[in-house]
DNA sequence: TTTGTCTGTGTACAAGTGTGCACTATGTGA
DNA sequence: TCACATAGTGCACACTTGTACACAGACAAA
């Protein structure tokens, strides 16, 4: 009985893959059409229904899907712990050689976030917010900056969040340039980091500056 | 000699407010097609060609246009110099205001970020670019953080802006809901802005935190 | 072996698409 | 006043699109 939901699995497969290759061209999701995934994977137009809903459901699958990844490169990342006094720069490495590597994934997402439907953005912005949660109890687990309350825990990592995520976007559009102008990227974006936790060393319990 | 270019950049308006409309309806620009333009903007599909080579090229001047719009957003903002101790709690408000207001400005503008085509994302990011560059004028005229470097200056206002930019897209997502939702999400995006200004008020030349 | 269940095929059709071409009508400059 | 330039029209064409429907062939269970 395995053959047959083997061989089904396969073209789904097939069709999330096309469109992938459709966003890994530089096209957007949203001027995808049925016929075209179809025909990128091999199969007539009408098979696509056997599969999923519409092009929303695919993208939604999708979206899962390269969820599951991204946690998994994510879990890596913060498993690598190197050198302690290089944290951010390192992290930021490692997690840059990931955009570029596995491009698409991080085009698709970066697409969704403002392209899709309704359910997709949500279905992203849910994602980020994991990594968010990740990222507190991380930074709970190994006690540092304890003077902070747990809301102002949330704003940092959040905001750690939020700027590796525009970050993204722009080093995708980076991507097609020399490996200088990756490395001053990365440079960058470290630097800001390291800005943002500086803050967050120095700040105080009812800080209200300017 | 007027009547005559008066009526034309009226149909040219016409076309691009149509577009506009298409995003206004949680439409992605991509997803337009020349018909449907010209259908809006009550005209005939060959009539397009009198005013744009194609759909990348209204999209071009629609950023222009847009980028226009929001510089005079941001001077004013700029002006407005209200009290001193709050700058950043009122100019995070102001400018929510703004998006708000301005709905569909800034979802064409979140769109073309990650959406359109190269040229169109390089207009995009050479207008973010500038507005960082404001940011680092104001924060020289007025003598703050007088401590830092230029390239920690340049640093400091593109995170400004890619914190802000980010935000704008969450904010748009969220604008459907309750006030107080919106209000959550000022007060969260003020504390992230005072975190970074923090950290740049307590930044040492040479720093290499972690 | 038979039988029913599905995945994928083929055909079909109405609607939508980009764009070339000849046209009309109107405001402009001579 | 007249002739010209041109913004907008109408028609035409060859696609592409979504999806309904009947079908075929293979596999699983009987």
């Amino acid at each position: 009985m395995n053959n047959r939901q083997e061989r089904k699995l396969q073209t789904r497969q097939s069709l999330m893959n096309a469109a992938l290759q459709w966003v890994e061209e530089g096209q957007h999701f949203s001027s995808l059409s049925i016929r075209e995934v179809a025909k990128r994977a091999g199969v007539v137009p009408t098979a696509f229904y056997r599969h999923f809903k519409d092009l929303d459901d695919l993208a939604l699958n999708l979206v899962d899907e390269l969820s599951l990844v991204l946690r998994q490169l994510m879990r890596e990342v913060r498993q690598n712990r190197v050198n302690p006094q290089h944290i951010i720069r390192d992290s930021v490495q490692q997690y840059c050689q990931y955009v570029v590597t596995q491009r698409v994934f991080f085009m698709f997402m970066s697409q969704s976030m403002t392209g899709g439907s309704a359910v997709i953005r949500q279905a992203v912005r849910s994602e980020l917010q994991y990594f968010a949660k990740e990222l507190v109890a991380d930074l709970q687990r190994f006690n540092l900056l304890p003077h902070l309350d747990a809301n102002m825990m949330d704003v940092l990592a959040e905001l750690t969040i939020s700027v590796m995520a525009f970050a993204t976007v722009q080093l995708l559009d980076l991507a097609d340039g020399s490996s200088q102008a990756r490395q001053d990227f990365e440079n960058k974006l470290a630097r800001q980091l390291q800005l943002i936790y500086v803050g967050a060393e120095s700040w105080k319990r009812e800080q209200e500056p300017r």
